[in-house]
Formats: C-alpha cells, sequence, structure tokens
DNA sequence: TCATTGGTTAAGGAAGTACTTGACTATAAA
DNA sequence: TTTATAGTCAAGTACTTCCTTAACCAATGA
C-alpha cells in the first residue's frame, strides 16, 4: 500500500540517486541560481545569459555546462547561437527532498505535541 | 502594495543573501543530507550520528561545523556529549527560493497558454 | 587513580571548483 | 571576401572541499 502525498510517493523514498548532490551543488552558486531565475523567464542565448555577469565567456559556458550536467538546464545551438531553456522537473526533484523533510519535521512535532498532550495527568481533557 | 504567497513576500525578492550558498552547498553533500534527515527525527548526540557513517570521526565533525555554519544545526555540549538538533528555518529558506522560482515558471506558462488561446484568430471562443 | 569514552585540534594531501588568458572555429553581416 | 559576432577548446592557477592520521583533552566509570 502506498501513499501519495502531492507529487511525492512516500514508500521506497530514495530514488532521489546521486543526482541530489549535483543539483545543490549547481545551485550552491549565485551566478548559476541568477542564470535559473533569468531562464525562469524564458529562453536565452547564451550570450544574453552572460551580459549582466562580469565574467569571461568561457566561464559563462562552465556554468552552463554544470547546470547542464545535473539536467536543470538544456541547450540547442542554431546557426551560430545556442539557446539555453530550464528543465523545471529537476528544479522540483530538489524542492520534493526538502519538502519530504520539513513534512517529516512537522509530523513529528505533532506526534510530540500529542505525546505531551496526553501523557502527563490530565486524562480526559478535550484536546486542545 | 505586496502580494502574499503562502510565507513567501513576494515584493523585493532577495534577501535570501549569500546565505543561499552555504545551505546548497551544504546540502550538495550525501553525508550531510543523511545527517539531515537523521536529525529531523529528533537531536542526536555527535557519536551516534557518526555511526552509520564510514568516515574518522574528525571527518564527521567537520561535516556538523558545514552545518552549523549555514544555521541547518545546532549543537550543545552537556558533559563530554555534544547533541546535535535541526534548525528547520533554514531549510524552509532554501525551499522557499526554489517554490518562488516554481511559482514563476508556472506563471509563466499560464501566461503563455493565456496569449496562445486570445490571439491567433478565433478571437471570441468559450476559454478552453 | 587510571582507563575509557566522546570529542577536539592541527596538519597535510588528493581532488574538485571557479575563474583566467590565448588561440581557434563557424556563422552572419558588410 | 573581409570582418565581426557567438561560441568553443585547452591549459593553467588560486582556492576550497573532503577526507586522513596523530596527538590531545576532559568527563565518566571501575
Amino acid at each position: 500500500m502506498t501513499i501519495n502525498v502531492c507529487r511525492l510517493i512516500v514508500k521506497n523514498m530514495p530514488n532521489y540517486g546521486g543526482s541530489l548532490d549535483r543539483v545543490f551543488q549547481a545551485l550552491a552558486d549565485r551566478t548559476r541560481r541568477a542564470m535559473v531565475q533569468r531562464l525562469i523567464r524564458g529562453p536565452v542565448p547564451v550570450s544574453e545569459l552572460a551580459r549582466p555577469l562580469e565574467m569571461s565567456l568561457p566561464a559563462v559556458m562552465q556554468h552552463i555546462q554544470v547546470l547542464e550536467a545535473c539536467g536543470l538546464v538544456r541547450s540547442e545551438k542554431i546557426g551560430r547561437v545556442r539557446t539555453c531553456r530550464i528543465e523545471p522537473d529537476v528544479l522540483r526533484t530538489a524542492e520534493d527532498w526538502l519538502a519530504e523533510q520539513r513534512t517529516s519535521w512537522e509530523r513529528r512535532l505533532d506526534q510530540l505535541g500529542d505525546y505531551l498532550l496526553d501523557d502527563p495527568g490530565t486524562p480526559e481533557q478535550g484536546s486542545l
């Protein structure tokens, strides 16, 4: 019997694979987060992605490669311009992991609250 | 005028500071994510946190220091045992950033859908 | 008191990251 | 055809990360 919480299958949780390593690693960099934020608004050629960033083009390309390696971004070259677009599923993988931790935490708090309400003396009381 | 989405204030978004760097960096490591997952279930002394991990104690301590440095974990030493506990707010900071990106993405998709529905010929049609 | 347990400090090393510059290729525009 | 644009490749460097071992300290417990 499996329990579904939104898009999150609870039974046999893992399956995040080593990919979480790379996604969080990718998001751990200011520049790359800025790129993600830009790409969320729509596909962008490399040169425009580079414009607001104070670094060389090769550096920008390396960031893009990191984003592509973890599946956060896909890109396609047409003529001489390479256009990048975001892949929102992977973003959601990271969000799901965090949500999972939070819900575990909240569930535990609830159980703890119940326990503290039940146990110490005062056996029959209106809940709350 | 500000719009509130859950606990997420949309106007003047940033404010995540450089802390996101450190949080995502901390979560980019398998071992540290395992620690977080363990700590979600309740406070744990260092030695127990270390037990399932195949590495030296100093290594474990260094991971704990990373988690403390970004505010994900607090610890307190009583007698000779140091007990670690999770700090869920920081976890939520990361989750919020990701949720923000996802909602931006979804909003854009909606607008794009509306645009595609309105624009091409067929001006007055039942929506859908 | 002495040994054990639980943790800490310091130093070092292998591997990885985030850049750089310089040389190069392919497309597009003049 | 020439020149500019957009991107790519390679190599090198400073810095960081993740781990190790060895020596150490301070609270317990026998």
